[in-house]
DNA sequence: TTGAAAGCGCTACCAA
DNA sequence: TTGGTAGCGCTTTCAA
């Protein structure tokens, strides 16, 4: 009531406060709003003339839709989360890079949060995101437990697991196939003549669980021994992500009675420990013990020793969820789950390669 | 006209299609929305049962405001956008993480877009961002000019540059005092005893001409030579962001008549390819030629020399300008315009230690 | 081809 | 302490 005039007639020709509206659009050329709304999405329904006036004064006024009104009505924010446990590793960081990336073109913005895998944090994270209705969601989760994603099903919210599952949960998931990672390592150490291999497992993911089923396999498909105290678990660091873990797991191989000549670890930063902690103790790699990788970072070309490791091609990871979950959006039943498992794919370097 | 019965008594009990809203609650419990709303931010004017019987509900129903609707009304949509050139970068992603863990509690969300140090892009994305209309930005522009800045400020919307200035721009700026970056690391060389110290140098950023500037004023200050072709700049490379430029930059500097015993790099991906160009030349580091990056990556302690650099304290970066960007929101006048320079700090490692 | 009216879910303002 | 009313900027529906 106060402020009738003052905001009604606000900007009838020139630029005061705040940004452009419809109305002072539709104000300047006589038309309503519902004409220049129209314009604005395109609307088949509008004389030439009319979309051309219009168009030129939203040029003018550097007309940008208000996204909150439009939401408001719509129901659609054009706007998708993506957990992540911890945007420094260059996994999540390529995946985010990927997302963004595809989506960009179709309006959409991406909403980014990191867990630091902290289960706690991701439950408040994703309740944030739900909070602010984004359209769909991706997580790569640290969680153990369903309920969060009971909450976001109850919001009819799509959302996309990434790299790691979660039990008893029916999702839809995007990841690599863990098992082929652990095998295709594993066999490349024995076809290198490795004869007791050991194993740096991760903790706590599916994801580390997976690698650890391929080694075994592996081990057992070509007769190899499996000696007790041959997986060592790796301990959660803190922001090395895995490099001093790495260095701490692989010293317990080395004080073993008959130490491993091949270590397959669960990934790259855990694999730089590693062999940090192979050379320190004045071994030589691959000679003494060969060591292969998993995440085929962008650096291990230029590490003391050229790390060999396993590609898990994290942008096409990244892109295909972005496009499963844009696909998703809207979607009145939900289709069934889907799962797609990327083939891994081993790159030969240095650290492995005996003959 | 339609829907009135169906969506006014939508949610009288149970649970029927989308979130609850705030007139669920009031309907179930016989009050208004106001009362509910002033539930909801905490307002004092509440009896203290009415309250409690409010706050039951809500958990019950699972309920979460609404932002859109919120944002409509009080202009502001507990949002921040950041952008970067590239989020796979380290110092970015790190960056990224600081300004997330910052403005989390406060409430806010942060929308990430990658620029891939494209300015047109960046200026779409900002366009996209103002759209949006986040709380503040914070940006790590690969623009030259000043028009979409210009853009930002005629929203009246704060933001605050990071990392890369701006020419002619007269704005809030946080990042690392470049000019003392090059005189710590070239001042370093030069006490290791190195004669001949060359520069690869970064390309069109504020930050590369500023680290240029300490390096020449480092070597001028003791009076050691600037021999010419000792400069090399790094060309814009894919992927690997600099190692392959640094690669080649070095090669043209092994190919000099007098090639040089000390070489301080742009940043740390562009040393490590210079370094893998020393080793393929055949010569030692630190030797032959020492070397100093900068950014103080996390694996510099497992190249294959391990890595001087310059630490910029990218997460203290990240916390300053969310911090900054939070104290601007909602501001009538911006204050004047803030500039805070991090000093650098130098790690020495094996690649430079000659002593 | 254009526009009037209603309303998305919430908050601001003021009266009761 | 509580609530009625208006309205944020936009889209939807339907009538002109």
């Amino acid at each position: 009531m106060i402020n009738q005039q003052g905001r009604k007639q606000r900007r009838s020709k020139a630029h005061s406060s705040g940004p452009a509206r419809l109305k002072d659009i539709a104000q300047d050329l006589g038309l309503s709003t519902v004409t220049i709304s129209k314009v604005l999405r395109g609307h088949p329904d509008i004389g030439e003339e009319t979309r051309a006036r219009v168009l030129k004064r939203m040029k003018e006024l550097n007309y940008q839709p208000n996204f909150a009104a439009r939401a408001l009505i719509t129901g659609r924010t054009w706007t998708i989360g993506l957990v992540v446990p911890d945007l420094l590793h260059p996994f999540f960081a390529l995946v985010a890079k990927a997302i963004s990336a595809d989506i960009r073109g179709q309006g959409y913005s991406l909403i980014i949060t990191s867990s630091e895998d902290d289960p706690e944090l991701e439950r408040e994270e994703i309740g944030q995101l739900l909070a602010r209705r984004v359209d769909a969601m991706v997580i790569a989760s640290a969680q153990h437990d369903t309920d969060s994603f009971r909450r976001i099903e109850e919001q009819q919210i799509p959302y996309i697991l990434i790299d790691r599952r979660i039990e008893n949960l029916q999702a839809n998931f995007i990841g690599v196939d863990d098992e082929a990672v652990g095998l295709l390592a594993t066999r490349h150490l024995i076809e290198q003549g490795c004869q007791r291999i050991a194993h740096i497992r991760g903790a706590g993911t599916s994801t580390a669980a997976g690698r650890m089923k391929g080694y075994k396999r592996a081990l057992a498909t070509h007769r190899q021994p499996q000696p007790p105290g041959y997986v060592v678990p790796v301990g959660i660091s803190g922001d090395d992500r895995g490099s001093s873990g790495g260095y701490a797991a692989m010293e317990k191989l080395l004080s073993l009675k008959q130490r491993p000549d091949g270590v397959f670890c669960f990934n790259d930063p855990v694999a730089m420990g590693a062999m940090h902690a192979i050379l320190d103790a004045g071994l030589r790699i691959p000679e003494d013990i060969a060591v292969v990788g998993c995440g085929n970072l962008i650096y291990s070309d230029f590490l003391r020793v050229p790390l060999t490791s396993v590609d898990q091609d994290s942008a096409a990871i990244g892109k295909s969820a972005a496009d499963l979950a844009l696909s998703l959006v809207g979607k009145k039943e939900p289709p069934r789950t889907k799962t797609e498992l990327m083939s891994p794919k081993l790159v030969v370097r240095a650290s492995s390669l005996r003959k």
